[in-house]
DNA sequence: GGGAGATGATTAACATGTTAAGTGAATTCC
DNA sequence: GGAATTCACTTAACATGTTAATCATCTCCC
């Protein structure tokens, strides 16, 4: 299986074709593809469990943040659950329509909607939990529990450390907001 | 600044909600959501200069992986881009519509297909690059050549430790679908 | 050499990511 | 107090993620 093809080019250390260009970092050790290697390996053991209780991993994300709350605004939930505006507002609206969430206008501001699990969503909720704790148990053993704060605290760090880097586009850059 | 309630689950008007629930981890510290906003954090930093030369990030990839050999069929493509097949299938079909890749089918085997970056992809490529190594090299400054090496390790240590981990479900795990 | 099964790639269908535009309600400012 | 602006979503439009199905080979084996 996976015979590599006859004449195997392998992006060897020093071949022709990269000759003429830029050298580059080694392109599958760069930083994002690192993250998202990490990530997906991650994710790969989750989503076939939340698959079988018909969620997709970022409707558990919302359901997940809505159990830390009694009710909270759509805004603040896309933060909370690190979605952007428009990916919540098509969720929130399957959600509503399972009866998973229920929704209302918030009462001194008829722009904001407040959300809020519901007792089915609580249900389902539980009905996930457990494998998800089990197989979060399990990643932690494996990598181990101190590596895995280590991690953590690390990719904390690298967030904050971009925090405040503008986007400095190199051609047009125009008006700056 | 985000206020984040932390530990205390915000017992709500009459809700026991938090009472007969699993605590579970914080929600915002979970793994694959630190994974999540690191790698946001980061990417945040290249799209817009990609978008500028009216590249997406995955077909950024993809033309930076083509330029690491002289050709490369589908597959194998496939997983230096770290992309799943019907995203690179549809990828291919617009970078070869714009001529900045070349596909052809194998000599011996008919299925298979053989892609290539051309010279005006090549072009591309080279006018995004020294942007792109700028912004590189501006994240490394600022997070720290050796954290960040220290970070990709146990990014890939990560992985490595989940490699085997069957996705053992919960409930119907048949053999079947 | 022909049929069953495996394989490489694409297509289909649905959900989300991403940016821009739209909508209705609050705020500001004159 | 009303036009202009801001604000909180929501829609729209397009690209990708994800799984399943399809299609065309290719291989194996009788």
């Amino acid at each position: 299986m996976a015979r590599k093809n006859s004449n195997d080019i392998r992006p060897g250390q020093g071949e022709d074709v990269a000759a003429r260009r830029t050298p580059m970092r080694e392109f599958s050790r760069s930083l994002p593809m690192s993250l998202l290697r990490a990530r997906e390996a991650v994710m790969r053991q989750f989503r076939p469990s939340l698959r079988n209780h018909g969620l997709t991993e970022q409707q558990w994300r919302i359901l997940r943040a809505l159990t830390a709350v009694d009710e909270i605004e759509v805004t603040e939930l896309a933060r909370m659950a690190f979605l952007l505006g428009p990916s919540l507002s098509r969720i929130l609206r399957d959600l509503e329509g399972r009866a998973l969430i229920e929704r209302k206008a918030a009462e001194n501001d008829a722009r904001r909607a407040v959300v809020s699990i519901s007792a089915k969503g609580l249900k389902l909720i539980e009905a996930v939990a457990p494998t998800s704790e089990t197989i979060y148990a399990e990643i932690t053993r494996r990598f181990g529990a101190r590596k895995l704060a280590e991690l953590q605290e690390m990719l904390g760090a690298l967030e904050a450390s971009l925090a405040g880097m503008g986007s400095s586009d190199d051609a047009e850059v125009e008006a700056d907001e």
